[in-house]
DNA sequence: CCTGCTCTGTGACCAGATCACAGACAAAAA
DNA sequence: TTTTTGTCTGTGATCTGGTCACAGAGCAGG
């Protein structure tokens, strides 16, 4: 078995394009590694195996917030953007875990591009999903209160009813301050709707915190 | 002389490309129409061929933010969207002049998508821009301080030493609110910065507006 | 047991969002 | 000309959020 049977949307590939893939090599990259940053220059078409990418914007006070996490299948669309239209990428991807990807190199991405159906259709499918994940970020962004998307994070990332991660990491997600995270949370611990340990959340009340999500 | 001969980037189409393309009717879109809301199925690939065309999301509390704008020999991306990812974009588009547009039908647009690559480019190279766009928005969005966000709108808006708008308009084009507008600016006449009056801005100190717009 | 590190809590202060108005102005109607 | 109507702008009060400057608290290694 090769990597492109893991990727979702590669399934239909043709005997050839798929030849062609399997001889991309797969590297092995550690957790916490920097995959690129916005000065470097785009080295190919990412596909993420197994691990998660994350891939983040720095304000000029130090802020970040998460643009999108690629997970095993997905692509690194930012890579692509060079690729096709010239403009460098903005933004910091980092291994958040030891991961696998496939890197496949800008002549043969080119190529396929022109070649494989299925190829084209992947690469697009990718395109439009982040395109649409990041007009609702931008969405939650600019009219949703911390609160709600602080809910709404811990939802998402609630493993056996808690979160494991520092108030740090969660202000990085939804884009906002640690301090701002420390007070809603906080609030949120006095109401009893969490209960708050170092470096994790465990949630007491799914239906409240739903409800505030939503807004 | 077809449309095609319009859009940046299809001037390399391929023969009998352009030949198909040049069959699709050229509607025309009066000022201030709602070209599509949220809800609605998607019709086809939409290019600009006059006139100018906004992008905006509304949030809950009804305040709005400029997406993007679409310009003669672009495409509209979210149309695209739903061709390819299959949700539903999100955002109303508004015709702000008088407009001409193509609207390729989902049946031709994935047909060309196959055989022509100067088409594939065309489409990926719009794609490719719009993203780098939004994640810059974002990025205003999430980090710049109202002020700088003003100031550069400003001085992309200006002809003539002036920018005709409402507090209204600016703010729905920053994503802020009109109040802060209109605070922001009186503070900027107080500094001999601008000159305001009823429905436009005058720049007084272009130096001083890029400075700030630098943050 | 200390030392250094990360993580969390807190007060103060400024920027921005929302609400509820009050004027100001311009174009159309009387 | 005046009145009226609707849009545009200004302002105070209040709340949320972001930034700064710390102070503890908890944990790990020496």
């Amino acid at each position: 078995m090769n990597w492109t049977e893991i990727a979702q949307g590669l399934e239909r590939l043709e005997p050839g394009a798929r030849a062609q893939l399997a001889r991309v090599p797969v590297q092995t990259v550690p957790a916490d590694t920097v995959l690129f940053r916005p000065e470097e220059p785009v080295q190919g078409f990412v596909v993420v195996l197994s691990g998660r990418i994350e891939v983040f914007l720095t304000g000029p006070t130090g802020r970040e917030i998460l643009l999108y996490a690629v997970e095993p299948g997905q692509s690194c669309v930012q890579s692509t953007l060079g690729l096709l239209g010239g403009d460098a990428y903005s933004g910091e991807a980092v291994a958040r875990s030891d991961c696998r990807v496939a890197l496949i190199p800008r002549g043969l991405f080119l190529t396929l591009m022109g070649s494989s159906a299925a190829f084209r259709e992947f690469v697009f499918a990718a395109f439009a999903h982040r395109m649409q994940m990041m007009i609702q970020l931008l969405e939650k962004v600019a009219f949703l209160r911390v609160e709600s998307r602080l809910a709404e994070t811990l939802l998402e990332r609630a493993q056996d009813g808690a979160v494991a991660a520092t108030h740090a990491e969660l202000a990085a997600v939804i884009g906002t301050a640690r301090e701002v995270v420390s007070r809603r949370l906080d609030a949120l611990s006095r109401r009893g709707i969490v209960a708050l340990d170092r470096g994790a959340v465990r949630l007491l009340d799914i239906e409240m915190l739903a409800q505030i999500a939503r807004n």
